[in-house]
DNA sequence: GTAGGGTTAG
């Protein structure tokens, strides 16, 4: 047997020829080896075919490549399956797309049917260009499908969230006889809809034996904590014996999505103890529980651990809405002007964080810069640079986003955007107009559509239509307390005590009881919760007195309790409950008693701020020359110098 | 040999 070696220009890569039977050629392609091989004798023809062949591999010279690869054919070598695989590997990491149709067009020429093996790595091609029309074109020429067939399809439709899709498919593979295995399942999990289909999942993966694997695990465990349903994304967690760092990210992912953030920060502390080490999915939790608890010192603690990671674009944007959710906006800025790569997140959270915290005109001035960086807005931006209007009473330029939206982005408009300008018309005193558009709304309106025209009239003191919007929220949304508390101050306003009282009735009956007001402020990284009729802080006492005496000093400087307004506690907190001691003034004494005189005073609540306490939190923040920063579910607020950066109109 | 789990705006 002789052996030559023929070295390529380029040195990049080497082959071998052996004479007698086979020939090999070992072909280092950008990293990965390709073998061609043929049954007989080699000739010169051949190697200086190969030759040519991988020079133009390495030029990435697709296209000629392929051209010689058909000669090599003529002259009786043929690449294998590996070989074509190995080359639809190398288009894959170069992105190159057009390379990736040549080589799928030439497997199918002739009308030849690739053996499945190649269909399933064309059909995987297709489908990481997110190509999924081409992808399944293939899948469905194919004369059988295997499991794996299916498995990358149902794959390709869960992970762009067409779950629909994702679940037919695996109905359709159900009633071709094939089973799913551990892929298919961790796979098609996350295309749940409902925890219907998750139980019929969980059956199926129980009866095959399969719950064991931890990707099926984490999968289970990250759909049950989306579902709502953290109680059994523990159970699967705490019963897994080695788990590793992903599952950890599931179960804090899925708390920190799910409105848990303290449990998801607990699981935190547990997994550092744990020996884990902290990675981007990880940290992204992190900060979106930080989020969720505008836990500014905590998150900008995590903001030191993710310096390492400092060109993560999905670890920016959760920082910057972070910053901005916790209402410092200067750290958002920063963080912002200093990413390199900027997607429609990261532009739509930095607008809608700018919005929401009273920066109208400058979130829209952001928005022209998006336009011109060439980055597509989405409805998501849109609702931002609309709720960017609404909150500052553009109307104008309320009208020509909410008109241009589908002409110029091609964009329908959903509930949110017809919600926005809702609220900006009622707001700024067209009630008629807005009342006109809910009724030309292409979607139903539900109970949020309506609360905002409520909210609209509450600011325009509309009782009629207040009492019309508020019957439909109640319809829509029967378990809404606080709306029951505005039609029965309505009523009340009117002297219609029948209905107060059926109203009372009503809510004693179903069982609906008022959500009491709440402040959370963060002292030494501790959160302090001050609640309504709830004395267990530990110097509640103590805060109240010093409450007292601060409202006396105001009272000395023109403070008057704004108790007179009827419609005030819509959402808020009730009349009942003594203004005097509401939750946020507790949490601002709190603050005052325990933060440095340098320090922002950062309160988030869980109702909407009220009349009184708007008036009392300027008041204060002249007085004391601090600035307070209170964020309500809705919108924040910034105080400083007896002013607020909604301009009173929120 | 080809397929699978976790992270960001509303």
């Amino acid at each position: 047997m002789s052996k030559f070696v023929l070295r390529l220009p380029e040195l990049l890569g080497y082959f071998m020829v052996e004479t007698m039977k086979s020939v090999t050629a070992k072909l280092k392609l950008f990293g990965p080896v390709l073998t061609l091989r043929c049954s007989y004798s080699s000739t010169t023809d051949q190697a200086l075919l190969l030759n040519e062949f991988t020079r133009l591999c390495y030029q990435r010279d697709l296209p000629r490549a392929l051209k010689v690869m058909d000669s090599l054919q003529s002259h009786g070598l043929w690449a294998d399956s590996a070989a074509y695989s190995e080359l639809i590997k190398c288009c894959l990491s170069h992105r190159a797309v057009y390379e990736g149709n040549l080589i799928c067009r030439h497997l199918y020429r002739n009308g030849h049917q690739p053996m499945m093996f190649l269909v399933n790595v064309l059909i995987n091609m297709y489908v990481k260009f997110n190509l999924l029309n081409d992808a399944h074109q293939l899948f469905d020429q194919m004369p059988q499908r295997y499991v794996i067939s299916w498995t990358t399809m149902i794959s390709a439709y869960s992970k762009c969230k067409l779950h629909q899709k994702a679940l037919e498919l695996l109905v359709l593979m159900l009633r071709d006889g094939v089973r799913p295995n551990v892929y298919t399942y961790s796979s098609v999990l996350r295309a749940c809809n409902g925890m219907s289909d998750v139980r019929m999942l969980h059956c199926g993966i129980i009866k095959e034996g399969l719950e064991s694997d931890v990707y099926v695990r984490s999968a289970l465990i990250d759909v049950f904590a989306k579902l709502g349903e953290p109680e059994d994304a523990l159970s699967v967690f705490d019963e897994m014996v080695t788990g590793d760092a992903i599952v950890w990210n599931s179960i804090i992912g899925g708390f920190a999505q799910n409105s848990k953030s303290d449990v998801a920060l607990e699981l935190f502390k547990r997994m550092k103890r744990a020996g884990f080490i902290a990675e981007q999915a990880t940290l992204t939790s992190v900060l979106r529980a930080c989020t969720g608890l505008a836990l500014l010192e905590l998150g900008m603690q995590a903001h030191v651990h993710i310096v390492k990671y400092d060109q993560d674009l999905i670890l920016n944007n959760a920082l910057v809405d972070m910053y901005c959710k916790c209402g410092s906006l200067e750290d958002a800025r920063r963080v912002f002007s200093q990413m390199k790569e900027r997607d429609v997140i990261a532009w739509s959270t930095m607008i809608s964080g700018l919005a929401q915290n009273g920066y109208s005109q400058e979130a829209l001035k952001l928005f022209e810069s998006m336009k011109s960086s060439g980055t597509k807005p989405n409805y998501v931006t849109i609702v931002g640079v609309l709720f960017a209007c609404s909150h500052a009473g553009l109307l104008e330029d309320g009208w020509y986003y909410f008109r241009s939206m589908k002409k110029l982005y091609g964009i329908d408009p959903v509930r949110e955007h017809y919600g926005c300008m809702i609220d900006l018309l009622g707001k700024a005193g067209k009630l008629d107009d807005a009342v006109k558009l809910l009724n030309e709304m292409e979607c139903e309106p539900d109970a949020v559509t309506w609360r905002t025209l409520l909210g609209a009239c509450r600011v325009q003191g509309n009782m009629v239509l207040a009492e019309y919007a508020a019957k439909k929220v109640i319809e829509l949304d029967p378990e809404d307390a606080g709306t029951y508390t505005v039609l029965s101050n309505i009523y009340a306003n009117s002297q219609k005590w029948d209905s107060v009282e059926e109203i009372r009735t009503r809510m004693r009956d179903s069982g609906i009881k008022k959500e009491p007001g709440c402040s959370w402020i963060e002292v030494n990284k501790k959160i302090h919760a001050f609640i309504i009729g709830d004395d267990s802080h530990p110097q509640i006492i103590q805060v109240k007195r010093e409450l007292n005496q601060l409202i006396h000093i105001l009272i000395g400087i023109g403070y008057v309790s704004e108790t007179n307004f009827v419609l005030q506690d819509l959402e808020g907190e009730q009349m009942e409950d003594s203004l005097r001691h509401h939750s946020e003034k507790l949490a601002l004494v709190f603050g005052l008693m325990t933060l440095p005189s340098e320090k922002v005073i950062r309160i988030r609540k869980n109702l909407r701020i009220c009349g009184d306490c708007h008036v009392f939190c300027k008041l204060v923040s002249k007085l004391e020359n601090r600035s307070i920063v209170i964020r309500d579910p809705i919108r924040y607020h910034h105080f400083q110098d007896g002013k607020c950066s909604c301009g009173d109109y929120w």
